[in-house]
DNA sequence: AGGTGTGAATTATTTCACAGCG
DNA sequence: CGCTGTGAAATAATTCACACCT
């Protein structure tokens, strides 16, 4: 596999989770109008991005509803568990912890670390909170595969850093900085602030927008995603 | 203003980022080039992405930083504040409510509704969650400028036709499900099961191309967002 | 020299449109 | 027929490269 874009694997997972639906409504099979109708796509964006992997589609058909997602999962990786810790205990961490679609997902949050010594020790459902100055020492002797980061912006290099050196090849970043990943690791970054910051500009600029020109509507406004 | 991409104003936001870093560390100027390191583009980048708004630099010597600030803030519309209600009182509910980058960049969370009854009343810092049965009635008093939705995907769209109707014109959205709304509203959603998944993708397929690459942020692994 | 602003070239992504198969 | 799979065309985003200012 080569060269899939980003906004590709994104928009896989986004049909994996109606896949499912579908199934479970006892669906068998759905074409690929359906699928981009129902994930906000376009049908040819839908077979496109599918094509990419393979041909799963029976023409004149559409696709068999319990394969595609198979196949979808096989391509997401999610066919095995990913162990995944979590790095700062605060608000955003503890939501995460407990965040269902990430165990539905076969995502097992195995560990939790903090700085911060009055959170350290505390239970968090099965786990326990460890102290984050142990991090490197416990990553070494039990590595997990992916580290979600949920720390203020000030020590998040340091720590992802550490990550890195122990071993941990996947991040996913919530602290609101910019980090920097050696090759081989990837980063994967959530910036809440800045997305309402992209709703702010959209409001301060409404009305400047598509009056006069008559926009498409269906490239309008609305930025769906899932 | 016309035909802004998104990911250019995702981009000004992380310049605002550094801007307000380097001044508050006592620094006057910067140039394009710095400004990219920073944030993990390229300066050609940083200067396309301000030449869509006019020319804020100096030839020769860079950006004021106070300016280039003022000036971004100007086209974020980050100057006046924004009133903020939260619909979903669960534990990302909770987290977003409390998160420091909100109220830093002048979103004000001034309502919190949920359809829990064990939840309604209770006190949240300043603030009280309310009924989301009077989400309409209570809208209708009191309209917010974005509300951001922390709900299951179950009832979202139904919340959201709530929000829209009542005249809510911006909605961040965490259910993980894609969301419709008309024309003229705008919807940004955010799913961290499908940036896990991502990162699950990128496991996987490890070792093909494509792994690795990690610094030019904007380019190759990671994708900055905040 | 040093660094911005920007058209032109390049590269990435999406959409079209149609041949081909069940 | 209906609907997939896919080259080719169209758009969008990024990078180049250089004229031009200080």
């Amino acid at each position: 596999m080569k060269p899939i874009a980003d906004s590709t694997v994104r928009r896989l997972s986004i049909y994996l989770r109606f896949l499912e639906e579908r199934l479970a409504a006892g669906d068998e099979t759905i074409s690929s109008d359906a699928l981009a109708r129902l994930g906000g796509t376009t049908s040819a964006q839908v077979r496109k991005d599918l094509s990419f992997f393979g041909s799963f589609g029976t023409r004149g058909l559409g696709y068999g509803i319990a394969d595609l997602a198979e196949r979808i999962r096989a391509i997401l990786g999610l066919e095995r568990e990913w162990r995944v810790a979590i790095v700062g205990a605060g608000k955003i961490g503890a939501a995460l912890a407990g965040y269902p679609g990430f165990a539905q997902r076969g995502f097992h949050v195995v560990a939790a670390f903090d700085a911060d010594p009055s959170k350290v020790g505390k239970r968090w459902g099965g786990l326990v909170v460890r102290d984050a100055n142990r991090l490197a020492a416990d990553l070494a002797a039990d590595l997990p595969d992916i580290a979600v980061l949920a720390v203020p912006a000030e020590g998040a290099q340091a720590l992802v850093d550490v990550l890195v050196a122990a071993g941990v090849r996947a991040i996913l970043n919530f602290a609101p900085t910019p980090l920097h990943v050696p090759a081989g690791v990837t980063l994967k970054s959530v910036n809440m602030a800045m997305e309402l910051e992209t709703l702010s500009y959209a409001l301060a600029h409404a009305g400047a927008k598509g009056s006069g020109a008559g926009q498409p509507a269906a490239k309008s406004r609305s930025t769906r995603r899932a």
